[in-house]
DNA sequence: TCCATATTTCCAATATATTGGAAATATGGA
DNA sequence: TCCATATTTCCAATATATTGGAAATATGGA
């Protein structure tokens, strides 16, 4: 399947979205599951199965620490992501400017 | 709901991906639904559904003509959603570049 | 008004996604 | 080895999405 397609679903779901905002929120490092569980106040099962569909998607990486499972945001897929639909927004046709600047800092 | 989750749900779905793509590829002018139906080779009924949820998501605008329903991608909606997808990748950490550039052709 | 064509709605069958409790598994430390 | 803690898997209930044929609706032209 598209690697978009897997992507969008994944991220097309309030719960993960949430996940996933806050796993790029907190950066590199990335949270375990517990804290995730507690931050968003999910069931761990619950929670459990959304990781795993984002991980699937690759938007989400997983790595093993000691008892601890922590998870963070794969920005590389998410850039791909936006590339994709990048390309099929604008794609043969003028659109108007997206204005990214990751740089800045925003409120 | 979140108007991005609603776009991402419309998108996350091959049949509605190809449709919107046309639909991008097509331009302002857009295309009556038997074309799609047409050109997609999708059954009236199910065209009708997937055309549905995507003007539902705001990402598809459909105006009559004649006997025609004329369907054309939301340029404005489909930056909408590059936008939050963007803060929700950059929001408060360095990201690599997305590589955005719309006036330029691409192959 | 009547007909042909465009498109949608209805509907029922089917497939897929979501939820969360309980049990299972894995790990580090004592 | 044994225990406490972290996390996942299992599972069954439930909700939501998808499909497409047939019938209904809307429109322009004769």
């Amino acid at each position: 399947m598209n690697f978009a397609i897997k992507a969008l679903a994944a991220l097309a779901q309030e719960t993960r979205l949430a996940i996933f905002k806050l796993l790029v929120q907190t950066g590199e490092s990335g949270l375990p599951a517990g804290q995730l569980a507690k931050q968003l106040d999910i069931p761990n099962a619950t929670l459990s199965f959304h990781l795993k569909e984002l991980v699937s998607a690759q938007l989400v990486i997983a790595r093993q620490e000691g008892r601890f499972i922590y998870y963070s945001a794969n920005f590389s897929t998410m850039n791909s992501l936006l590339g994709f639909l990048t390309e099929n927004c604008c794609a043969g046709n003028p659109c108007s400017p997206v204005d990214i600047d990751c740089d800045e800092t925003r409120n």
